[in-house]
DNA sequence: GTTTAAATTTGACATAGATCAAGTTTGAAC
DNA sequence: GTTCAAACTTGATCTATGTCAAATTTAAAC
């Protein structure tokens, strides 16, 4: 079980952008990178924004500790957040299609990201296939992930198995860096939650109260234990 | 405007798998490929199922003609459908990363499909770096697509607006085929429809019943025509 | 520690969607 | 064409969630 100290970051052997980023590294050695190549471990104070929706693409990120909330804007001017990231997981590179990033990328808490210019990673990619390859295996990981992701959400309307299903999801994405598969330290409040799920705050509310008296959760501050997984997942299923 | 004839199929510089399917056609005649590398247009018929959920990975399909259901089973034997694909579009290109699907295709309506040996694809980028390059830019651009059909539904509640979504991305989806951003032959029976949305069919019904009274969308048959596009795209956002 | 604003919970009522039931329409098989 | 089952629509009621308001807890700033 590892610390979960905030300061403390993922490991590189768990990060997903590794299989690009450490051949880079040793690539370095060899060919003539610039200097803004790779960032290792910046670190962001809460609400910093690493990029803005419709700014053109020009680095991939990786969040080494911490959280990330996505947001777009609609035209009413509300926020909606449509997508969460933890440590391990990338930021941006969907944007390696349209060459401009979607969505705003936003820091929830102080956190650290390590970013790859994606220029002189397609670059690098001509001159050794090990980073097109690890790149290919990244993409297809990603692409699964972002369907399992998909999964768990649609389909769902009742309150119930919308929370048991974030639950679910955001404690198996956390599971390798906090060590836990039934509890988590929850990065993000309800509000933002309720937003992400589609709920009102309120109503959040409600069923985190049910999921307690029913003794399917445990809430201690910030952090949630599953006292019943299988009822969990069978709420989530339905 | 193309013929949308039902025996029409999308064209292979249409599909998304052409990048990676071209190349293999041209390979074949300096590399030994088996004949089973690439399989072109198989026809199916209504309710034929490509593979099933958990079986192991063989082969990338990309949808010619017709439409595809994925669909899940869930413990209490119930079958939910997480998605759909068009021609042009790919199925299965998420297990490149686990081996195995993990949903079942089945064909809505008389359809066919391409069929991709991930054996031989793979053995072949080896030799030919410009497949390994096409399949980057083909799994960028699943993401960026994957991204968008989460953003269409994720936080929505309301059947006014996830019916709104579901009509603007289908038809978004099919534009290039069908050579048209305000009309679609709809594929999909409401039941299905329903499901996908996790609405009743009911629901459903009374929203289509709506948004016809309301002159927002004309429905003859199976031909739906979107009267008012910004009104509806008004519905989607909220 | 105290103060204070923000986050969360709870209550009362309104409303959208689910459920159950009964039509009506559509289209495939004959 | 006719028949029939499946798909779709509509109506009446019930229930879960939204809405608005107020109370309570939490945690940040001092």
């Amino acid at each position: 079980m590892q610390n979960k100290d905030k300061n403390n970051f993922v490991e590189c052997d768990d990060c997903s952008m590794n299989s690009v980023c450490q051949p880079l590294v040793t690539a370095k050695q060899s060919i003539n990178l610039s200097e803004s190549y790779l960032h290792r471990r910046i670190a962001t104070k809460t609400n910093y924004i690493l990029f803005n929706q419709s700014d053109p693409l020009t680095d991939i990120y990786a969040v080494s500790s911490g959280t990330f909330k996505l947001c777009q804007q609609t035209d009413d001017n509300t926020e909606n957040i449509i997508g969460l990231r933890f440590p391990g997981e990338l930021i941006g590179e969907d944007a390696l299609y349209l060459k401009t990033y979607n969505y705003t990328a936003i820091a929830i808490g102080d956190s650290s990201v390590c970013k790859v210019s994606v220029e002189q990673m397609t670059s690098c990619g001509q001159l050794i296939p090990e980073i097109q390859q690890n790149l290919i295996e990244l993409l297809s990981r990603q692409s699964y992930v972002r369907q399992r992701n998909f999964q768990a959400y649609i389909g769902k309307k009742s309150a119930d198995s919308l929370l048991a299903a974030f639950l679910l999801n955001i404690i198996e994405r956390n599971a390798s860096y906090t060590g836990s598969d039934t509890s988590i330290e929850l990065p993000i409040n309800r509000n933002d939650i309720a937003n992400f799920l589609g709920l009102r705050s309120e109503t959040l509310s409600r069923v985190f109260s049910k999921f307690q008296k029913d003794q399917l959760i445990q809430v201690k501050g910030k952090k949630i234990v599953l006292l019943s997984q299988d009822k969990i997942i069978k709420l989530a299923d339905f």
